[in-house]
DNA sequence: CCCGAATTGCTCCATATGGAACTATATTTT
DNA sequence: AAAATATAGTTCCATATGGAGCAATTCGGG
């Protein structure tokens, strides 16, 4: 027997197999990164918003990512240490730190990219360009909607 | 800006909606699992395999769930020692612990589901039962594939 | 029957994480 | 301008997690 045995007898179908997904497809990639590359996963999303967008501080990632501070914290202070992103003090506002992406940072973030392009194509191999297409709607449609789920009581925080 | 607006630019994108909605959908609920009834994700999935299969042990649950094994023996402990499973040493291999679901592990499991499939109620407010249709199906054939991930090259282990 | 190998569940330890408090700087109030 | 408040980033501490190794038990080949 398998948690995959157990796909059809959840009462919350589509949460159960997306948390499932995540769990075998997500995990051993970071697993992999941490090995391969020794990169933690708040140091991925760190590197994922500055990718996105340079200039952020660390304040801006927490709210970004939802990420306590604390922990934004160590992810910025590692990636300095590892070059790859830069930090500036801001010349306004000698409280703020504006990050950057380094070249290092952005060549390792690039491969890190390419392998996760690979996994999606290997967890997606057994769908048409149709169904991936429908799928992907689907999701949007869901996360997009995300925002708005902590109005519902079981969503509140406390 | 939000992690939300980042998944047009990203080049996974089922992956990386899968993961944003586990992230946004499941956290919050384990959060809340752990205020209101003390239990942590590993003791969540033992009283899953339980209520699924009784009379378990320790490492079958490990198999199922690829859980490490130290893992899932401190959940095994939590949970026997707030009754919500049992635990009786095997007769025929005294190594081998079997487990069950007690009552009231299982009334406690009840109100669990009961909030999951209403927070998977709240995710899928804006989609047609139809489009909830197509959606499992798809993200079924994607979970039934799982298993054969780990031959492609960018899964395996080490 | 006996000894090495395998299995089960557990403990030890090292690390990842997050809440809360702290330091330094900036802004607002009086 | 001084005091109170707010903000950015960090550190402290308590907990969750997983790898490796341990004790008890069973199995398997001689």
């Amino acid at each position: 027997m398998k948690l995959i045995d157990i796909l059809d007898a959840v009462p919350f179908p589509v949460a159960y197999r997306i948390a499932f997904l995540t769990n075998f497809w997500r995990e051993p990639l970071l697993k992999r990164m941490e090995r391969e590359f020794g990169l933690i996963r708040p140091e991925l999303t760190v590197l994922m918003c500055l990718s996105f967008q340079s200039g952020l501080n660390a304040r801006d990632i927490c709210e970004i990512t939802e990420q306590p501070s604390n922990t934004v914290s160590r992810a910025v202070v590692s990636l300095s240490t590892q070059k790859l992103i830069h930090r500036k003090r801001d010349a306004k506002d000698a409280r703020r730190i504006t990050l950057d992406i380094t070249e290092e940072g952005r060549r390792v973030y690039d491969q890190l990219m390419e392998s996760f392009v690979e996994a999606e194509r290997v967890m997606l191999a057994n769908l048409s360009k149709d169904e991936i297409n429908q799928l992907t709607k689907l999701l949007d449609k869901i996360a997009k909607d995300a925002p708005n789920w902590s109005r519902a009581e079981i969503f509140k925080d406390l």
